[in-house]
DNA sequence: GCCAACGTTGGC
DNA sequence: GCCAACGTTGGC
């Protein structure tokens, strides 16, 4: 799941334990937030920053959660097309679990994976929401407490 | 700041 | 239903 630190970052989901994973306006994006369980495991990314990539882990607490910027005009999420009774955008509630002492740089990642392995270093990619096969994932986990 | 990649919109 | 135009994402 990514992030623009500057919007919001690891720091922060530190600080406030758990946060509504909202402004996500991608349906592709949003169809995968709606596959999450309650007790998956999320990883942090930090995009559009200095130091990009895997920064930590989430869990998911909390799903399918109707995102509400949706209904609100002054939002810059605020979708004109989405009613109360036929809300269109649903995310997840996340909370922090782990910082990694050292980001796992992009390219660091696109090193150790192919696109198959993992999404996000595949070229063009611009989900912000995306599925990480269990094995990528044990790796991943591993690096990150290195 | 640039721009490739890609999603969405809307005229036809 | 096609596709040009436009907007956004996000790495570089």
């Amino acid at each position: 799941m990514k992030s623009e630190p500057k919007v919001y970052s690891i720091e922060d989901l530190q600080r406030e334990n758990t946060t509504l994973w909202d402004g996500v306006r991608n349906y592709q994006a949003r169809n995968y937030l709606k596959q999450m369980h309650i007790g998956d495991i999320a990883f942090f990314y930090h995009s559009n920053c200095q130091n990009i990539g895997i920064i930590g882990l989430m869990k998911i607490i909390e799903t399918n959660v109707i995102d509400r910027t949706q209904f609100d005009v002054n939002s810059p999420y605020f979708d004109i097309k989405a009613t109360i009774n036929n809300p269109r955008w649903h995310t997840v509630t996340v909370q922090f679990k782990e910082k990694f002492n050292k980001v796992i740089s992009l390219n660091t990642l696109k090193e150790q994976f192919t696109a198959e392995e993992l999404l996000v270093v595949k070229k063009g990619n611009r989900l912000s929401v995306m599925p990480i096969p269990e094995k990528t994932a044990q790796k991943i986990i591993l690096m990150g407490n290195h």
